[in-house]
RNA sequence: GGGCGCUUAGCUCAGAUGGUCAGAGCACCUGCCUUACAAGCAGGCGGUCGGGGGUUCGAGUCCCUCAGCGCCCACCA
């Protein structure tokens, strides 16, 4: 047993115990376990391309309580870490870091090296360098995450990591792709789809957000046949060229003779037909609006559902195309043809002001405008082929399929089932995964080209499954030759790659080695948990749910946590635009791991938890005193070595007792993933151990016989079941103290339900080292109201209380003699807690 | 427009199924060098539990309503 340290510190336990754990294999995962002996936990990936921040450790700490807890229970806990590399973030992370960009067209440079420096402009660079150049800075993010986990102390199993581009997760992404093809659960669809000019991408209705934008509405004028005008309002005037119609609700009295008959646009005389619609809101704008395709998402239901023509002026880099369309025969198409939609805005209105079609200004509104979340410009909508995965928009079994797997799933906290319902029942399109981007998972087609060189789309190739991951941009299919590719009558791979969700939804399956080792994933799937951040319940949760229950029929985890936001000191919502993120690193140095941990415990679950010093600063304090309890516990000698049959005094009973029902307690909140309640029952328990207990069996404890052996005995035990039910939350300070009289990880002891302290205290009555410490604490007050040190003697205290507590105070008395420095005590019947003090006169 | 959550001492938060539930820590004040811990210990000050109504013998604790804050969703003419 190493020697007690003179002065303990909380310096260098981080750098320590975490060399111990790897190099003891402290968290390694047992896979000879049987499922119901493993914990598995289904771990977010986070993105490495982002920024470390302490939401990022915020979550993760708490995850990893409830993980250290079903270890120390004794499962064989599977807790795998990710990468999230793939995708957008990734894509833009390295076209900053390196100044460049990448052009398809552009061929390979093997011995391509990025400058030194980032130029003023992008270099553009072939797909095959651009993704080299994303494996690499990927890799170099991946180590400074694992740093931060493993200063935090996350117990994580760091041989089961994989990263969502790797190739094992392309192999499963690619197979249950190509599954749900195979059973019609994904399609390809040429259709309206919300596209970023930017990114030149498709994207999803998971990935959009409004943001409020200033705009105008422009009152336009129409012109009917008779010579009579509609007045449309319009924030969208640059769209009149691609008018198809105007719509109006069926029951609207002012509308209603129109319907049926035809107007011509301004500037283009363009004939288009009035026609009815429930969705057109009468008190909307002049109650009759312009159907453009497309300008919003109800331009697209209209188009659909009254059999529009399509008249697509705004091209996929977000200009007006240069050519005149030909249902423009006539209008100021010069003045339009290539510019972007903003300057065509400009340019149009100056037209329609000169033609006298411009009723009054324009009237300032701000309105809110569909945006891709990572997106700079307002989405346009553009029709292109895409595919897609049913998710229950348009599938009423399906969806109410998935609402029930939302009810089978446990949520913690409960509530935020809600979110995901709500998600499920307001999704209108099904799962558009495609995305026409470098750096992700390949959609593993390839399709023969006709004749004449066109795509038949409707004849794909499709590899096997043994082949895969594939990258169609180089995997030639049977029966053809490289030589073939692209040339009429060969083949063409397809260009797109998988959206990030698609590839993420599966993380269960990837951690879990599914086909790749049927053995593991016997062993863990379904998994136990899945922890995560309330704003991805709609994608990453949702997806997964969908993909394990198309792939196993099964929910892919029993419950999940969500976790709550993390706000600033200022309780705002950290954001790098507000400039307000607070990073980790210098926190966990100045404050310690452990007192790290401890705020984020201190974060309930689902609960919303502002950065707070004060709370650190306390966590700190409670592992040091952890340090010093311990030491003086087991200065007192014995401690170890003194066996529970020697537990005799009442006082000592009591303490066991009591530490009896709070590790119960802990337990069953721990078990329902509580672990802030856990804590705060054990954290205020250990101070008043500390205060009272401590104090009053110190003299004891310090002598001889078998009173002293049986307080040294119980401060053992204490302080063994204090430490373990401390071990989740504190990991660094509490295997510093286990170590210094027990043999082996405290990380890996059984977790104290109470049955040890039970069996060793069982007798005890609680309410007697309550009793007790009250009194302690009268005669404490006595002596410090009258400003003397707690050393003072007292020449005689007279207690008053009711019979029962007297009784109480009887079992405890020569303890309370001691601690108090009580020369005299009397002990008198009456209705509550009274005392008199005479103290001993100062020198 | 709809939904969810939050609103308890100056600050951060506990208060499971309504009856010692008005608490803890921080901060502040007053003391104490007490041989585990002065990064400590003891004590004190401090709140009509967001507003209003209701149910009940009794409500931070249940119901209704209003307000503020945060988040999510919504077809944004």
């Amino acid at each position: 047993m190493p020697e007690l340290p003179e002065k303990p510190t909380l310096e260098g336990l981080e750098k320590k115990w975490s060399a111990a754990w790897e190099a003891d294999g402290t968290y390694r995962f047992d896979r000879t376990a049987s499922r119901d002996e493993v914990f598995s936990i289904d771990t977010p990936p986070p993105t490495v391309s982002g920024s470390l921040h302490m939401g990022s450790v915020f979550g993760y700490v708490q995850t990893d309580a409830n993980a250290r807890f079903r270890r120390m229970q004794g499962r064989q806990v599977f807790y795998p870490m990710g990468w999230d590399d793939n995708g957008l973030p990734t894509e833009r992370r390295v076209q900053n870091y390196y100044g460049v960009r990448c052009d398809p067209s552009v061929p390979f440079d093997p011995g391509f090296e990025p400058p030194a420096q980032p130029g003023k402009d992008a270099l553009p660079i072939s797909r095959r360098n651009f993704v080299e150049l994303c494996h690499r800075l990927t890799a170099e993010d991946e180590k400074v995450f694992e740093q931060l986990w493993r200063s935090v102390g996350l117990s994580v199993d760091w041989d089961l990591t994989y990263a969502t581009i790797d190739e094992r997760s392309q192999r499963a992404s690619q197979r249950a792709f190509l599954r749900n093809l195979a059973r019609g659960e994904a399609y390809a669809s040429e259709a309206p789809t919300l596209w970023d000019v930017d990114f030149q991408t498709a994207v999803a209705q998971a990935e959009l957000e409004d943001r409020d934008q200033t705009a105008a509405y422009h009152r336009v004028r129409f012109h009917r046949p008779d010579g009579g005008e509609i007045l449309i309002e319009t924030t969208r005037p640059e769209l009149i060229p691609s008018c198809v119609a105007l719509v109006a609700h069926p029951d609207d009295e002012r509308f209603r003779p129109l319907f049926g008959t035809t107007v011509r646009t301004p500037l283009f005389g363009v004939e288009v037909p009035v026609l009815p619609h429930r969705l057109a809101e009468p008190d909307k704008g002049s109650g009759i609006a312009m159907i453009c395709t497309f300008g919003d998402t109800t331009d697209v239901v209209w188009w659909r559902e009254l059999k529009l023509p399509t008249r697509t002026i705004v091209q996929r880099n977000g200009r007006f195309q240069t050519a005149r369309p030909e249902w423009l025969p006539s209008g100021p198409w010069d003045d339009l043809a290539g510019s972007t939609v903003k300057q065509a805005q400009r340019r149009i209105v100056e037209l329609l002001g000169e033609s006298g079609e411009l009723v009054d200004e324009p009237r300032p509104i701000t309105h809110p405008v569909k945006f891709y979340e990572r997106g700079d410009r307002p989405l346009e909508i553009v029709t292109s082929r895409q595919w897609y995965i049913r998710n229950g928009a348009s599938d009423p079994e399906l969806r109410s399929s998935l609402l029930g797997a939302g009810t089978d799933l446990a949520w913690h906290p409960d509530f935020m089932r809600v979110r995901y319902e709500h998600w499920v029942e307001g999704l209108n399109t099904d799962w558009l995964i495609s995305r026409q981007r470098f750096f992700g998972v390949p959609i593993p087609i390839g399709y023969p080209l006709g004749p004449g060189g066109e795509i038949l789309h409707d004849q794909p190739i499709v590899p096997d499954e043994a082949s895969l991951p594939v990258d169609p941009s180089s995997h030639v299919p049977p029966g053809y030759t490289e030589a073939q590719r692209n040339q009429p009558g060969g083949f063409t791979g397809d260009a797109d790659v998988m959206d990030t969700w698609a590839t993420s939804s599966l993380t269960p399956q990837i951690a879990c080695a599914w086909e790749d080792d049927p053995d593991l994933f016997a062993r863990t799937f379904p998994m136990d948990l899945r922890p995560q951040g309330p704003e991805i319940i709609r994608t990453w949760l949702f997806s997964t749910v969908l993909r394990s229950r198309f792939e196993h029929g099964s929910l892919p985890w029993t419950d999940t946590t969500i976790n709550g936001w993390i706000l600033d000191p200022d309780r705002k919502k950290m954001s790098k635009s507000k400039g307000n993120v607070v990073t980790p690193m210098p926190l966990l140095d100045e404050h310690g791991p452990d007192a790290v941990r401890y705020w984020a415990c201190r974060g309930g679950p689902g609960t919303d938890t502002a950065i707070d010093f004060g709370v650190m600063k306390v966590g700190r304090r409670l592992a040091i005193k952890l340090l010093n309890a311990s030491k003086f516990v087991l200065g007192l000698g014995g401690a170890g070595a003194d066996s529970a049959a020697a537990v005799t005094e009442p006082l000592d009973l009591a303490v066991l007792a009591a530490l009896a029902e709070v590790a119960e307690e802990a337990t069953s909140a721990l078990d329902g993933y509580d672990y802030t309640r856990a804590l705060d029952r054990v954290e205020s328990f250990f101070w008043r151990f500390c205060d009272d207990y401590v104090e009053l069996v110190k003299g004891r404890a310090y002598g001889e016989g078998p009173p002293a052996a049986s307080a040294r005995a119980a401060l053992g035990i204490a302080l063994s079941n204090l430490q373990r039910l401390f071990a989740p939350f504190v990991p660094f300070a509490t295997e510093e103290v286990w170590s210094w009289w027990q043999e082996g990880s405290i990380h890996r002891q059984p977790w104290p339900d109470g049955t040890e302290l039970r069996a060793a205290g069982g007798a005890g009555q609680p309410a007697l080292l309550a009793v007790a410490a009250d009194a302690l604490g009268e005669i404490r007050k006595a002596k410090t109201e009258a400003k003397r040190s707690l050393r003072t003697d007292v020449v005689r205290a007279t207690i008053t209380d009711t019979p029962e507590r007297l009784a109480a105070l009887r079992a405890a008395e020569s303890d309370l003699r001691e601690a108090g420095r009580l020369a005299e005590l009397v002990l008198l019947e009456g209705e509550g807690l009274g005392i008199d003090v005479e103290l001993a006169p100062p020198e």
